[in-house]
DNA sequence: GCTATCGATGTCGGTTATCGTAATAAAGCC
DNA sequence: GGCTTTATTACGATAACCGACATCGATAGC
């Protein structure tokens, strides 16, 4: 049983999470406690020490686009929605998936292709 | 074109190549120069720098094991392969790839589903 | 045999990401 | 007014990532 793996596993499972987070922000608004809850009730966690950085981070780059909760102080609640260039990187995104799909999922040794279990 | 793009998106992108790697050594001994290549072939480019650290720290993780070609000296091509503890990871990661496919690929707006433009 | 080149891996110093924990601040309840 | 809840932010330490450079063995030219 993989118990060692969860610390480690996770600089490849915290970029997946950043994919969700750019899908759900492109369906609607999302703010960091939600996040944090959602990936808790899947059963992963995730440090704020990282996301709020990680948010910040992404609307730094143009992805997100950040609206404090008016009326809130500094440390109001902060949606965020995916922006034009966010949407522009999550087509790209969405084809590496594809492609890693194929190749690691369905070219799996008892992949998807047979539903064998 | 996404062309500010490319220096981030990597923090993204660079996991998914992670994936291929072990996907790839679990099907047949890879080493760190055919890799650096077969990224440039697509278009993608890994620094030695981070490629190297990531090899080791992938064995140190027990997902893959490295042998050295035998008779070379110390820097000798290495080729690793994947571990039982890699396939552990890996069945771990193709179900979150296959949550992420669901989600992200086929409930996009024009997505998959329908396969219309 | 000497040197140049090629295939390959390793190392270095600086920058950035990630972590857990603790501090902060507004809002709701009583 | 106090107390809990909902959120974000700050901090110090550790680890990852990067490009450029160093290293090493084999091979090719000459």
């Amino acid at each position: 049983m993989p118990t060692d793996l969860k610390e480690a596993e996770r600089e490849i499972l915290l970029s997946f999470w950043k994919v969700h987070i750019l899908h759900h922000a492109g369906e609607s608004p999302v703010h960091g406690q939600w996040i944090l809850n959602e990936l808790r009730e899947h059963g992963y966690e995730i440090s704020p020490g990282t996301l709020y950085p990680l948010l910040k981070r992404m609307e730094r780059h143009g992805w997100l686009q950040s609206r404090s909760a008016p009326g809130g102080g500094a440390r109001a609640r902060r949606d965020y929605t995916l922006t034009a260039g966010g949407r522009e990187l999550l087509v790209l995104v969405r084809e590496q998936i594809c492609e890693m799909y194929r190749e690691v999922v369905l070219e799996a040794p008892g992949g998807k292709k047979k539903g064998k279990a």
